[in-house]
DNA sequence: GTTGACAGGTTGTTATGACATGCTAATGTG
DNA sequence: CACATTAGCATGTCATAACAACCTGTCAAC
């Protein structure tokens, strides 16, 4: 890869945000717009970042190792980090809806069919991810319809623990992505998810909701999705409509 | 957790294993058999573990990164690190099917159906998972019934690369777990897998070799398989029966 | 022409040290 | 007793340094 040697954008190491993410997101950035033979060619060196940037070597290597988590690069032994091909295309389901779609250029939509508060977890959930004790207290209850360019996708039945949002409200569920609420108000992010997919036939609401006919099949998708600090933030389920693939990107194995 | 202070294993500095490495499989051995309950309890701190093994700080947080990286630990800065907890159980589809169907105590079972050798990849496969520029050589192709306690599980064509596996025949197939053979023979390793999953219905011959009615709802998933640095190891379709569930385990977002 | 040794550059591993930041529990004060 | 402060300990970040392991291209020797 080519960096411009003017007008390189630099480190603030007064920014609150650490160097190596700094250099973690420029990095990141120039990657994002190369092309699949462009990904041939390896990235500068360690030292060469690590020069051009002012910073010392280890502070490149954990910027580069975070890219390597997020399956962006790889680095060899005594050849270079080289960024990865992009292997699959399309909506995973796993993050939020809204930004997904709109990354592919279409335009997400959401239509929320219901919310309520409930004491415990219904059974079905309970059967399919199972609950670790005491994390089976009141939840906040949402229902939405997901549609792509008008069509719908997906319904979706969501619940949250209010002991992890106190003061969450069906009423906030009103507009706008769901995933930045939670960020704004309570500074907790999803980092991790665990998922069960089992083929389905759409019943007489699905069918009617999906605009499809009945018994034709359908993904369904249990999900749950902890913090960081593996906390659970939200436990889902998901029923896709047929034509539509889920997408498992960058998965790691081992 | 609490750590036996006598016999505790020590880290070999004459092996060629790193050290970091040698202590992230001792802590992921001792968290293996933690209950839930005990994994609200932290680890020793990276200070304790540090004078424990005789490492340094930073060969120890390595060490704690590489189990955070697959999900098995978190940090929690003023706090600690502290093991997570599963949540869901079953089979993912995505590491080697022999070795996950034994780890949950049931038998495995393979019949191979077909192999023969291509010179490119079919339609289908290329339609579903975009191939990169001289990526489309000679393939080994391989397709296998899959068996849980003797109940057909999943129908599965695989294609593997020449270009990968040099003198890779079709003989070679005959027993044993594929991904041994791989990284025994050319020591590569799957590293990351990207996947599209869809829901479909039985067909003639898909219903005859799972033994299901036609039209049953399956899961029909695509697969391409990557090495650490980025080669493409496999490209997999495999067509599920109804009932079985698959599990995406520990998948990062953001 | 093929092989081999080698130089130079790259990432991998590990140590020591320092300071920043965040959490918890003990301490002290009102 | 209730509450604010603080000391201590935890992880987070970053620098400098050194050597090991590995890859590639060059060039000499066979």
């Amino acid at each position: 890869m080519t960096v411009e040697t003017k007008e390189r954008q630099a480190i603030r190491r007064s920014s609150n945000v650490p160097a190596y993410s700094q250099l973690a997101d420029i990095l990141e950035q120039q990657i994002a717009v190369l092309t699949d033979a462009e990904r041939q060619r390896a990235l500068p060196s360690e030292g060469d970042l690590s020069r051009q940037y002012g910073l010392s070597r280890i502070t490149v290597r954990q910027a580069l190792k975070s890219l390597e988590t997020k399956g962006l690069v790889y680095s060899a032994q005594g050849r270079g980090s080289f960024p990865t091909v992009p292997r699959v295309k399309g909506i995973s389901g796993f993050h939020s809806f809204t930004a997904e779609v709109r990354r592919n250029g279409q335009e997400p939509g959401s239509v929320i069919l219901a919310t309520d508060e409930v004491d415990g977890l219904p059974a079905s959930v309970t059967e399919k991810l199972p609950v670790a004790e005491g994390e089976n207290g009141p939840q906040v209850h949402l229902r939405r319809l997901r549609l792509i360019d008008g069509l719908p996708i997906a319904i979706e039945d969501a619940w949250l623990p209010k002991a992890l949002f106190p003061d969450l409200a069906p009423a906030d569920f009103s507009d706008g992505s769901l995933y930045s609420l939670l960020a704004d108000r309570w500074g907790l992010e999803p980092a991790w998810t665990d998922a069960l997919i089992e083929p389905g036939l759409a019943n007489a609401e699905v069918s009617r909701l999906l605009k499809i006919a009945e018994d034709d099949p359908v993904l369904v998708a249990w999900r749950v999705t902890v913090t960081a600090e593996d906390k659970v933030f939200e436990r889902v389920r998901s029923i896709y409509r047929p034509g539509f693939s889920l997408r498992v990107a960058r998965y790691r194995l081992g």
